[in-house]
DNA sequence: TTGGAATGTCAACAAGGCTGACATAACCTG
DNA sequence: CAGGTTATGTCAGCCTTGTTGACATTCCAA
C-alpha cells in the first residue's frame, strides 16, 4: 500500500492511509474533547445536550428558540426537553419577545453562567494545552481543515460566529 | 475584546476567543464528519455504533472483543449488542481463538467489507475534499492539534495505528 | 484443581435523538 | 377583519446506544 497516485506531485497527504488516519484522529480527539465537560455534567445529572444549549445561549444571549434549533440541528421536541429542565432548574431565563411576542429570547441566569463557565473552562483548558503543544501554525491548519469539513450550512453558522465578535 | 494577554509575545492564538472558536469548529466539523455515513447507515437500519465496530474490525482483522472494547471505550454489553446484529446479518464473522479458545477473533465477511467500503468511501471523500482545500501544511497542523487533544490512552491507541502499517 | 480472565447474555434503565399530532398565540396579508 | 402562517410548547411513542448488575460458561495458568 504505497502511493496510490503514481506520479503524485506532492499529494502524498491524500493517500487513503492518510485519510483513514485523519478519520481515526477525529474519532479519538472528539472523545477527549468531550471527556472533561462530561464529567462535570454527570455531577449535575445533565448531558451533552444541556451543554450545547448552555454554550450557545452564552455565546448569543437573547437568541431565539428557532435560531438555536438551526445551530444545533435537532428537532424542537428534543431541544424543548432540554430547555425545559434548564428553565425549571433556574439556569436559563426565557423572556417573551418585545417586538414579536411569539418568540422567546433565551438568557443564562447567574447560576447558568456559573455552570457554563465551569464547563467552558474545562474544555478551554484542554484546547489551550493542545494549541500550546501544537503551536500557532498548526492551529491555523487545524481550523482550516475543520472548516472545510463542515456542511455549507454549518459553515455559514460558523462564519457568522467568527464575524460577529 | 482585544488581546487578553497584554504584553503577549505572539500568543494571540491562545485567547479565550480563539479557544472558543476552536471548540465550535470541532462541534460543527464533527457533524459534517458523521453526516455522510449516517445517511448510508440509516438505509441499513444501523447506527454509528455499527459503523465504529465495522471500521475497526476492518482496520485490524482478527482483533478480539476485548481489544475492541479498549479502542471503542464502551461496555461489553453495548458492544455485544452491536456485534450480535452484525454477526446475525452476516457482516461479521466471529471465530473462536486458536491459542486461547475463550477469545473471539472478529473478521468482516464479503458483505461486511462491502458496507465498510461504502461507509469509508463516503467519509474519506469528504476528508479528501477538506484536505485538498486546506493543503498539506494545514493537514499536518490539523493532525498535530487533534493528537494533542486526545487523552493519553486514546493517544496510545492512535499511535499504534499510525505505527503498525 | 482451582482462581480468575474472557466472553456472552438477560434484564432494567436513562439520555437524547426521532416522528406525528395537536394547541395556542401572535403576526401578517389580502 | 378573516384566514393563513409562524413560533413555540406539549403529549405520546419509538429507536439507538449508552449504563449497571447479575450470572453462566469456558478454559488458561499457577
Amino acid at each position: 500500500m504505497g502511493e496510490q497516485r503514481p506520479g503524485g506531485e506532492g499529494l502524498l497527504f491524500l493517500t487513503d492511509e492518510q485519510l483513514r488516519l485523519g478519520i481515526e484522529a477525529m474519532f479519538f480527539a472528539y472523545r477527549g474533547f468531550t471527556a472533561d465537560p462530561d464529567r462535570i455534567l454527570a455531577e449535575h445529572a445533565y448531558g451533552r445536550a444541556h451543554h450545547r444549549a448552555v454554550h450557545f445561549i452564552n455565546r448569543s444571549p437573547g437568541t431565539t428558540v428557532n435560531n438555536l434549533l438551526g445551530i444545533l440541528g435537532v428537532t424542537k421536541q428534543s431541544l424543548n426537553r432540554v430547555l425545559r429542565t434548564l428553565v425549571e432548574d433556574g439556569l436559563v431565563e426565557s423572556r417573551v419577545g418585545h417586538r414579536d411576542k411569539r418568540e422567546r429570547h433565551l438568557f443564562l441566569t447567574e447560576t447558568g453562567k456559573t455552570l457554563e463557565h465551569a464547563l467552558s473552562e474545562a474544555q478551554r483548558s484542554r484546547m489551550r494545552a493542545a494549541y500550546r503543544a501544537a503551536g500557532p501554525e498548526a492551529v491555523a491548519g487545524f481550523r482550516q481543515v475543520l472548516e472545510a469539513m463542515m456542511d455549507p450550512e454549518q459553515r455559514r453558522h460558523f462564519a457568522i460566529r467568527k464575524g460577529e465578535r
